[in-house]
RNA sequence: GCUCGAGUGGUGGAAUUGGUAGACACGUUGGACUUAAAAUCCAAUGGACAUUAGUCCGUAUGGGUUCAAGUCCCAUCUCGAGUACCA
C-alpha cells in the first residue's frame, strides 16, 4: 500500500464532517457533580472573507492553533476551538459601488471559498458554531451591546460602568456637582431642582455628556476619496491605512465610544495577562498615560477685555519657575479672543498658513519653527510677571489642552523655539550649562533660582509644586492620556445599523427587544447628493413607533414615525465579542446563556497578527471589562494567552531582460533573457568577451542584428521582470515554455543559460534570480494552499508551515522545501503500512524502540506547551529515522507514535490508526504517558576539552565520581597527547556533562 | 529621534539553566537501482591548510567576565517592527 493522500484526505475529511468530530459539547448543568470534561478555547482571529482567497501566508496561525487544539482533546479536554467571518467591510462595499452587486452577494460567494479553502486543510473547526458579523442573527447583539453603553454611565468612585438610571437617581438627589464621573468637558453644573425643572431635552442632552457611547461635535479624521471618517488606527502616516487616500480634520456630530474612561483598567489590566511584550508595549504607548499637573494660568486684562484662564498639562511641575513663554496650539478657542490689535494680523496670516498644511506636512516638516505672538500676556502664578503668550503649530491641539507652559531650559523644542524668536531662556537648574542645548535630564535635576523649590531634585519638587499649587488654586496633580475616545460612527453601507432614531433631533434607542434593525436597500452604495451616509439613499428607513417597525420614508410625522441613524458601525463593532458569542452562537434569546459563559468563561488561546495590537484587542478588551461591569460575562479580560504569528512572505523569482539601445531597442521581437548567474557576474562583460555566446546570439538573432552593430554599447542595462513562481523548479530553474506562454510577448525571446549558452533544449539551464518580498499578486510570488494541497497533500502543508521556523517569526515561503515533509511522511507510512500490507506485530518493543518513543513524547509534549512546533517536526524526523534503522514493528510503539503525530498530520494518522485496527477517531485517543525510566543511561559520551576546545570524546559510566573521571581521563592516551608532558593547570569535571582540561 | 526585536553554512533554521556550534530539512556533488526518467536508497557537504593523522579560523564588529560565551556584560554597525512635535 501506497501513501495515497488524496484518497486519505477526503476520505477522512468527510468522515469529520459527518460524525461532527470536532463538536464541542455544551454544558448541561443537569449534569453538575458528574464528571464533565474541563473546558479549552482555542480561538483564530476570524477572517476578513477578501476576494484574492487565502495564499499560504494565511493558514500558518489556524495551524499552529489547530495543533494546540488537537492536542488539549488528546489530553482529555472538552474543546471550543470556532470559526466564523468579520464580513462587514470596505472591499465588499467598494465593490458594489463599482458593479452594483449587493455586498451581502459578494461577501457569500468569498465565503464559500474560504470555507472550500480551509476545508482541504483539514482544520479541527467546530462549524456549527460559525458566526458571521454581517448576519442579522449576529449583529442583533452588536446593537445590543450599543444600547447597553448608551444606557451606561462610568462611575468614577465605584470604578466601574454604572446603569444609567443610578446616575439620573443621584441628579434628582443632590444634582451633579459632586458626582465623580466620566463624562464630557465643561458641563454645566445643576442642582436637584434645577434637574427636575429642566425639560425632557434638556435633561437628554445633559445625560449624553456621561453616557458611555455619546453623540457629539468631534473633529475627525475624514477621507473625502473614501466620503467616511476613519479611526486613529486607521491612517498611517497621515494618509487612509486603505488606499493611501489623504485625510483632513472635519467636524462633524458623530457617536463616540468612552473608551478613555477604561484608559488606566486597560493598562493595569496587562499585567495580569500572557500577551507578547512587544503587544502589551504598544497598547501601553497607546494608552499613553503621563503623570503631572494641570496649572492654570491668568491671561493680564487689559484694558476692556474680561478676564481669561489658559490650562496647561505639564509632566514637569518642578520647572514651573523656568517658564518664559507660553505656546497655545494655533487652533486653540482663547486665541482670537485674547489676540492685541496690534497682532492681529501677524497672528491671523500664521494661523491661516497653518491651516493650509495638511497634517501630514506638519509632521514630515518638523525641523521649521513657525509661530507669533499674540500680543497677550499670562501672569505667573507664583512670580505674577508677566509671561508672552506665542502661538505655535508645535503645539497639538489635539493632545492635553492644546496649550503648553514654555519652559525653555527644560524643554527641546521650547528651547529651539525660544531661539527662533530670541525669547528669553532663565537657567533654572543647579550646575548645568544650556547654552547649547536643553537640560531635560530628570534624574539628574537639582533645580535652582526656583524660590521655594531651590535646590530640591525632580520627585521632590514636583509634588511640592503641585501642593503650592493648589494651596493657591492654580492647578492640581493630573494624569492625562494619549487615548483618545472612539468615532464610532461610519458613513458607510456595509455595517451594523444603529439601534437609533431622532425624536427633536435627540437620539432614542430602539427597544431591545425589536432587534435586529437590519439593513435596508439602497440603489447605491454611494453617499447621497446632499452629502449624507449610504443609508440616505434607503426608502424605508423610517422608525414608527406604534408598530415598532421601521417603515416607509413617507411615513415620518416626527410624532409617531421618526427618522432613523444614517451612519453604520466601524469594523470593530462586531469583533470586539464574537468570541463570546462562539460559546453559544445560536441562542436567540440571549447573546449567550448563563451556563455557555459560566462553563467557557474566557479564551485560553488566542492567535492571530499583530497588527490588530491598537485596534481590534484594544476594542475587545474596552467592550469586555463593559461587560465586565454590567455582569454579563464572568472575565475582566477576554483572553488568558495571546500569540502573534509571523508573517509568511513570498519569494520572488526574476529573469533578467537585457535592454538595448537604437536600432536594437525599437525592434522588439527579440528579447534576450540572461540567467541569474549572468547578472551576479557582470553580464555585459561575459556575453561580449565570450565569443561563444556572441556567435551563438548572432547566429540566433540572424539578420535582425548584425556584427558591427552588435556591441557593448548597445546595451543599455537590464530589466528584472517578475516571472510567476509556479514556473521554477526546486533548482530555481525556469520553465521558458511555461514563461513564454504566460508572457506572449515574449515568445521570441532567446534565453542564454548558466554557462552562457542560448538555451535550445537541454543544453543549459536558466536560474532564476530570488527575493524575499510581501506575497502579493502583483509580484507574482503568490503560492496557493489549494495547489500544495492537491500536489502534496494537507499534512505535507501543514508539517511544512511548522517546520518552516518559530511561529512568530516571519519568514520567507519556499514551495521547494516541502518535499522535506512530504518525504517524512512517505517515510512514516512506510513504518506501519508496505506492498504486502501491514508491517506491525505484536511483538514486544525493544530498549531503543522504547527509548525513542519516550524521547519523542517528552520532547513533543514540551514543544507544543512552547508553541515550538518547528522543532518538534524535526523530532519526528529524528523518531522515524530512529525506528525505521532500528526495524521497529512493534504495535505498542505505532500505536503512541500515530497519536503523537495525529495533532500535526490529522489524516495520515486517522488512516494509520485505522489500519491499526482502531475503529473510532484518533481524536480523543490520551495522549501516551512519558516514562522516564526508558530514558535512564548507564554511561556517556564526555566531550574532552583542552582549554576550552573540544578534543576527542570518551565513553565514561555516569555513576563514575569526579575524582575517578579525572583519573581516568589524564591517563587516556589521547590526552597525554595533547598536553604533550605540561602539567594542567586545572581539570574541570562537570559530571553527566563535560571535562575541560586547562593548562 | 524614541521603544522593542533580531543578526548562526548556499537556503529555512537547531542549540530550553553558560558546557560537543550548525540538529532536522532544502539545495548541491558523487554513487546504487532503471533502457530512461521519476521515485527510492547510500555517501559527502561551514571555511582554509594538509596525502593521512590532523591543525587553524568560524555564530554582525570590537572589547570584557569565565575553566568554558551563539548564550552573560559594555560599546559599535546593520536589518526589521511599532511610534512619533505627547508638553
Amino acid at each position: 500500500m501506497n501513501y495515497d493522500f488524496k484518497t486519505i484526505e477526503a476520505k477522512w475529511q468527510k468522515y469529520w464532517a459527518e460524525n461532527q468530530t470536532f463538536k464541542a459539547s455544551s454544558p448541561d448543568p443537569s449534569k453538575e457533580g458528574e464528571n464533565i470534561k474541563p473546558k479549552f478555547y482555542v480561538l483564530d482571529m476570524f477572517p476578513y472573507p477578501s476576494g484574492a482567497g487565502l495564499h499560504v501566508g494565511h493558514p500558518l496561525g489556524y495551524i499552529a492553533s489547530d495543533i494546540y487544539a488537537r492536542y488539549k482533546r488528546h489530553q482529555g479536554f472538552n474543546v471550543l476551538h470556532p470559526m466564523g467571518y468579520d464580513s462587514f467591510g470596505l472591499p465588499a462595499e467598494q465593490y458594489a459601488i463599482q458593479t452594483g452587486q449587493h455586498p451581502a452577494i459578494t461577501t457569500k460567494t468569498n465565503i464559500n471559498r474560504y470555507r472550500e479553502q480551509l476545508d482541504k486543510i483539514g482544520f479541527s473547526f467546530d462549524w456549527s458554531r460559525e458566526v458571521r458579523t454581517s448576519n442579522p442573527d449576529y449583529y442583533k447583539w452588536t446593537q445590543w451591546i450599543f444600547i447597553q453603553l448608551f444606557n451606561s454611565w462610568y462611575n468614577n468612585d465605584t470604578n466601574k460602568a454604572e446603569d444609567i438610571s443610578t446616575l439620573i437617581a443621584l441628579f434628582e438627589k443632590e444634582g451633579n456637582a459632586n458626582v465623580n464621573a466620566v463624562s464630557d468637558e465643561d458641563i454645566l453644573v445643576f442642582t436637584a431642582d434645577e434637574w427636575s425643572a429642566f425639560d425632557t431635552k434638556k435633561q437628554q442632552e445633559l445625560l449624553l455628556q456621561y453616557r458611555l457611547t455619546y453623540l457629539a461635535e468631534t473633529e475627525v479624521n475624514w477621507c473625502p476619496a473614501l466620503g467616511t471618517v476613519l479611526a486613529n488606527d486607521e491612517i498611517i502616516n497621515g494618509v487612509s491605512e486603505r488606499g493611501g487616500h489623504s485625510v483632513i480634520r472635519k467636524k462633524m456630530t458623530q457617536w463616540s465610544m468612552r473608551i478613555s474612561a477604561y484608559a488606566q483598567r486597560l493598562l493595569d489590566d496587562l499585567n495580569t495577562i500572557d500577551w507578547p511584550q512587544p503587544l502589551k508595549d504598544s497598547q501601553t504607548n497607546w494608552i499613553g498615560r503621563s503623570q503631572g499637573a494641570s496649572v492654570t494660568f491668568n491671561v493680564i486684562a487689559s484694558e476692556a477685555k474680561q478676564s481669561h484662564q489658559i490650562d496647561v498639562f505639564t509632566t514637569r511641575p518642578d520647572t514651573i519657575f523656568g517658564v518664559s513663554f507660553m505656546t497655545l496650539a494655533p487652533e486653540h478657542e482663547l486665541v482670537a479672543t485674547i489676540t492685541t490689535p496690534e497682532q492681529k494680523q501677524e497672528v491671523e496670516a500664521y494661523i491661516q498658513a497653518t491651516a493650509k498644511r495638511s497634517e501630514r506636512e506638519r509632521m514630515a516638516d518638523v525641523k521649521t519653527i513657525s509661530g507669533a505672538f499674540t500680543g497677550a500676556y499670562a501672569e505667573h502664578p507664583f512670580t505674577k510677571e508677566p509671561i508672552p503668550i506665542w502661538i505655535g503649530d508645535y503645539v497639538l491641539a489635539g493632545y492635553g489642552t492644546g496649550a503648553v507652559m514654555s519652559v525653555p531650559c527644560g524643554d527641546q523644542r521650547d528651547y529651539d523655539f525660544a531661539k527662533h524668536f530670541n525669547i528669553p531662556i532663565p537657567n533654572i537648574f543647579e550646575g548645568v550649562d544650556i547654552s547649547e542645548e536643553a537640560f531635560a535630564d530628570k534624574d539628574k535635576t537639582v533645580i535652582a533660582n526656583s524660590d521655594f523649590l531651590n535646590g530640591l531634585p525632580y520627585k521632590k519638587a514636583m509634588k511640592l509644586a503641585i501642593y503650592e499649587l493648589e494651596k493657591i488654586g492654580h492647578g492640581k496633580g493630573k494624569i492625562n492620556y494619549r487615548l483618545r475616545d472612539a468615532v464610532f460612527s461610519r458613513q458607510r453601507y456595509w455595517g451594523e445599523p444603529f439601534p437609533v432614531y431622532y425624536v427633536d433631533g435627540m437620539p432614542q434607542m430602539i427597544d431591545a427587544k425589536h432587534l435586529p434593525i437590519t439593513l435596508p436597500e439602497v440603489e447605491k452604495y454611494l453617499p447621497t447628493e446632499t452629502g449624507e451616509p449610504p443609508l440616505g439613499n434607503a426608502n424605508v428607513w423610517a422608525w414608527c413607533t406604534k408598530e415598532n417597525k421601521v417603515v416607509d420614508n413617507s411615513e415620518i410625522n416626527n410624532e409617531t414615525v421618526f427618522p432613523l441613524e444614517l451612519n453604520t458601525m466601524p469594523g470593530w463593532a462586531g469583533s470586539s465579542f464574537y468570541f463570546n458569542r462562539y460559546m453559544d452562537p445560536n441562542n436567540t434569546d440571549a447573546i449567550f446563556s448563563d451556563d455557555a459563559i459560566n462553563y467557557w468563561q474566557d479564551v485560553d488561546l488566542y492567535i492571530g497578527g499583530s497588527e490588530h495590537a491598537t485596534g481590534h484587542l484594544l476594542y475587545a478588551r474596552f467592550w469586555q471589562k463593559f461587560l465586565f461591569d454590567k455582569g454579563v460575562v464572568p472575565k475582566n479580560e477576554f483572553a488568558k494567552k495571546l500569540i502573534n504569528q509571523g508573517m509568511i512572505t513570498g519569494t520572488s523569482a526574476f529573469v533578467y531582460r537585457l535592454v538595448l539601445t537604437g536600432n536594437f531597442g525599437k525592434n522588439q521581437e527579440v528579447e534576450t533573457f540572461h540567467s541569474e548567474f549572468y547578472v551576479s557576474k557582470g553580464y555585459t562583460d561575459l556575453v561580449l568577451t565570450d565569443g561563444n555566446v556572441v556567435k551563438k546570439l548572432k547566429k540566433q538573432i540572424g539578420e535582425l542584428y548584425n556584427d558591427e552593430k552588435f556591441s557593448k554599447d548597445s546595451i543599455l542595462g537590464v530589466a528584472q521582470i517578475h516571472a510567476d513562481v509556479s514556473f521554477v523548479n526546486a533548482s530555481d530553474e525556469l520553465d521558458i515554455e511555461a514563461f513564454k506562454n504566460w508572457r506572449p510577448e515574449y515568445k521570441n525571446a532567446i534565453f542564454i543559460g548558466e554557462n552562457g549558452e542560448v538555451i535550445d533544449g537541454d543544453n543549459d539551464k536558466y536560474i532564476v534570480g530570488r527575493e524575499v518580498e510581501k506575497m502579493s499578486k502583483s509580484k507574482y510570488n503568490v503560492v496557493s494552499p489549494d495547489s500544495i494541497c492537491e500536489e502534496y497533500g494537507a499534512d505535507s502543508l501543514r508539517l511544512y508551515e511548522m517546520f518552516l521556523g518559530p511561529l512568530e517569526q516571519s519568514k520567507p515561503w519556499n514551495t521547494a522545501g516541502i518535499t522535506g515533509t512530504h518525504g517524512f511522511l512517505k517515510k512514516l507510512w512506510r513504518l506501519y503500512l508496505d506492498d504486502d500490507g501491514a508491517k506491525f506485530t505484536e511483538a514486544a518493543p525493544t530498549k531503543d524502540n522504547l527509548k525513542t518513543l519516550h524521547k519523542t513524547i517528552k520532547k513533543v509534549a514540551e514543544d507544543i506547551e512552547n508553541f515550538s512546533f518547528n522543532t518538534s517536526v524535526s523530532t519526528f524526523m529524528i523518531c522515524v529515522n530512529e525506528l525505521s534503522t532500528q526495524k521497529c514493528t512493534s504495535k505498542e510503539i505505532l500505536e503512541a507514535l500515530a497519536i503523537l503525530v495525529s495533532p500535526y498530520a490529522p489524516h495520515i494518522a486517522e488512516e494509520l490508526w485505522q489500519q491499526l485496527g482502531h475503529t473510532t477517531s484518533i481524536a480523543t485517543a490520551p495522549f501516551p504517558k512519558f516514562d522516564a525510566s526508558h530514558l535512564v543511561e548507564s554511561s556517556k559520551e564526555y566531550p574532552v576539552s583542552f582549554n576550552g576546545k573540544m578534543r576527542f570524546k570518551l565513553e565514561l559510566p555516569l555513576d563514575l565520581s569526579k575524582e575517578e573521571i579525572e583519573a581516568t581521563v589524564m591517563t587516556h592516551e589521547k590526552t597525554i597527547a595533547q598536553l604533550q608532558g605540561r602539567e594542567p593547570k586545572k581539570v574541570i569535571v562537570v559530571p553527566g556533562k563535560i571535562i575541560n582540561i586547562v593548562g
